[in-house]
DNA sequence: ATATTTTGGTTTATAATGTAAACTAGTTTA
DNA sequence: TAAACTAGTTTACATTATAAACCAAAATAT
């Protein structure tokens, strides 16, 4: 009947970031901020949980003097997030 | 961009249960828990929860001699899961 | 030059949530 | 009549989410 909803995607703030990251090719740190309208807090620890899932890569390099944090979405990052999909649907048919 | 997703909702039990509750006139505690494979205890505090927050009514009777749990849908949890839906739709696009 | 604020984050403490184990009360079966 | 089962509830624990507090460097104001 109901197939288990990945946790790691079944969360606000995490799937806001997948899906953004999900229609870019990658996303500043400071982007999905303020697209999620998260804390810098909150998302630092849950950017940590999709890449040590493997779902995103974080690159952390500078613009400028500044320190960049860029993020994208993997392959098997898009697999679980339109797997999450699919099982969703079971839910809200 | 992103909605809230009411966090009621945004629980794989619970919506697992409203879902279900969309679908039929009302429905008997051990139906639910069979179909969402839940323990008795979680399913317990989780309508519990859907019936604080009026999405649910639980009514308390008799089957036989047997205590008989009987759940159903509100007008105000029609309308919290089609919003809950809605916004979900976002997020999945 | 040097305080002060801002930017771009991370760490960590706390609050909120989810879950199952332990329990209650009554019923059926052996 | 004792053991096992049904239909749940309570409660203690584990997990998760979140923001406050923090850090380092850069920009700005004095």
């Amino acid at each position: 009947m109901f197939d288990n909803l990945d946790p790691l995607l079944h969360s606000q703030l995490r799937l806001g970031v997948m899906s953004l990251l999900m229609s870019v090719e990658s996303a500043e740190f400071t982007f999905l901020k303020e697209k999620t309208k998260s804390t810098a807090g909150n998302l630092s620890v849950q950017l940590d949980k999709l890449s040590e899932a493997g779902y995103i890569t974080v690159l952390k390099s500078f613009k400028g003097k500044k320190t960049l944090t860029t993020c994208s979405i993997t392959s098997k990052g898009i697999k679980a997030f339109e797997e999450y999909v699919n099982v969703l649907k079971q839910y809200i048919r």
